[in-house]
RNA sequence: UGGGCUAUCGCCAAGCGGUAAGGCACAGGACUUUGACUCCUGCAUUCGCUGGUUCGAAUCCAGUUAGCCCAG
């Protein structure tokens, strides 16, 4: 495997810069590598309250773009304010929405970076000329033997957000760069510092950017209206019933805390059955399961899957990963068998296969084997 | 209406005359792209109520209230 885009001469790339620490960064480092560089802050969400935002300091409100302008002005670069509202509320936040109301849980980031960050953003750079886009996700990318396109994890493993990427086209790798994933999260502030960017010491941003008060079910409520689910049963695989919950919008599987029941020892929520409105109730060793079946899925370090391949498998954001065995038994279905049985498989969230710490390809989970 | 039993934190529950364990739940904090997991901290000046006996009672006594069981 050989990287990617450092020959590529004086090209020119629009950086995405959200005003936080990383992509001011990964604009400086283009800049400095002889890149022609355009900076945009995409204007995605827009809270009518101020201050939600300027606490968060997430990456897509105001204090983002002013930031990012800022930034931009100090490295002498252009800077832009792409408006992605439509694509963000119709990919992202409805999806995130239709998701919970199918008892599943969402991850919005991904759906994020591969609709809007590249589908909308990228397609709107190449419009105004531009040969790349790039970001401040800390990820390599690599070209593989064959010639395809794979996220690596960067250098640092503890900052690593391949997981979150694993929804990227061939096509939309091919036109991108990520300069920071070079780096060390420690590197690249120790860089902004020296440059004096004006960002330097801001906060990682964490949490879902468009739900600053993170009340996850008030915000579904208010998008989902009369569809919203209302209270149902906690119940045991056996059918008994414990008590009552608020609906299944405000539940994962995996839970533990919120649940209010009081069972004289942790009980957790393992299953979610939208149909029946119930949300089950086991103990700790049955969220435990070994098997899980996935769609929606993305090639990427492979171009397909002919035949059973054993590969290293994360089933959520900050999961170490499991050894599994993934084989394809459907148009666009993976079933995936770990070797060892796992916690907390969530339908909704994305299964992410890996070889050698590149993104081998995945899916969204559907169905799982944790209770049956 | 007689007889018996039980009443301790939101739930469960230690305690048996020496000055209120613990678990769950909950709250706050750390971590976090799942209100996930995990970790840390907090959480009854008070033991159904009223009197009494004791230097001292949630613990003993009397009465009272409530619930449960048996008898009718």
């Amino acid at each position: 495997m050989e990287r990617k885009g450092s020959y590529m001469g004086k090209k020119k790339v629009v950086v995405g810069m959200s005003g936080g620490v990383d992509s001011s960064v990964a604009a400086y480092l283009l800049k400095e590598q002889g890149y022609e560089v355009i900076g945009v802050t995409m204007q995605i969400w827009q809270d009518e309250s101020r201050e939600a935002q300027e606490e968060n300091g997430g990456c897509c409100g105001w204090s983002a773009v002013e930031d990012a302008r800022r930034v931009a002005g100090q490295l002498d670069i252009p800077h832009y304010v792409m408006n992605f509202k439509e694509e963000f509320k119709c990919r992202v936040m409805d999806y995130f929405v239709e998701e919970y109301l199918a008892g599943r849980t969402p991850n919005p980031c991904i759906a994020c970076n591969r609709y809007v960050k590249w589908e909308s953003m990228l397609k709107r750079s190449l419009e105004i000329g531009a040969d790349y886009i790039a970001t401040g996700h800390y990820a390599r990318i690599m070209v593989t033997p064959e010639g395809r396109y794979a996220i690596c994890s960067s250098v640092t493993a503890k900052k690593d957000q391949t997981y979150a990427l694993y929804n990227l086209t061939q096509e939309q790798l091919a036109h991108t760069l990520m300069p920071v994933g070079e780096y060390t999260k420690e590197e690249i502030r120790a860089i902004a510092v020296r440059e004096g960017l004006a960002v330097a010491h801001k906060p990682d941003s964490q949490e879902i950017c468009f739900i600053p008060d993170h009340d996850y079910a008030a915000f579904i409520a208010k998008e989902a209206g009369e569809r919203v689910p209302g209270c149902g049963n906690f119940v045991t695989e056996q059918g008994q019933i414990l008590g009552q919950h608020r609906g299944i919008t405000h539940y994962t599987v995996g839970q533990r805390k919120g649940l209010h029941l009081a069972m004289g020892h942790p009980v957790f929520v393992t299953r979610i059955i939208p149909e029946t409105n119930e949300v089950v109730i086991g103990e700790a060793e049955d969220v435990f399961g070994d098997t899980l079946y996935c769609d929606h899925i993305n090639f990427m370090g492979m171009a397909d899957l002919p035949r059973p391949r054993e590969v290293l498998a994360k089933i959520r954001y900050a999961h170490a990963g499991e050894r599994c065995v993934i084989e394809q038994v459907a148009e666009d279905v993976i079933k995936c068998s770990f070797l060892a049985p796992v916690r907390a498989i969530t339908p909704g969230q994305a299964v992410v296969f890996y070889e050698d710490g590149c993104v081998l390809g995945g899916g969204s989970i559907r169905r799982t084997n944790t209770t049956a």
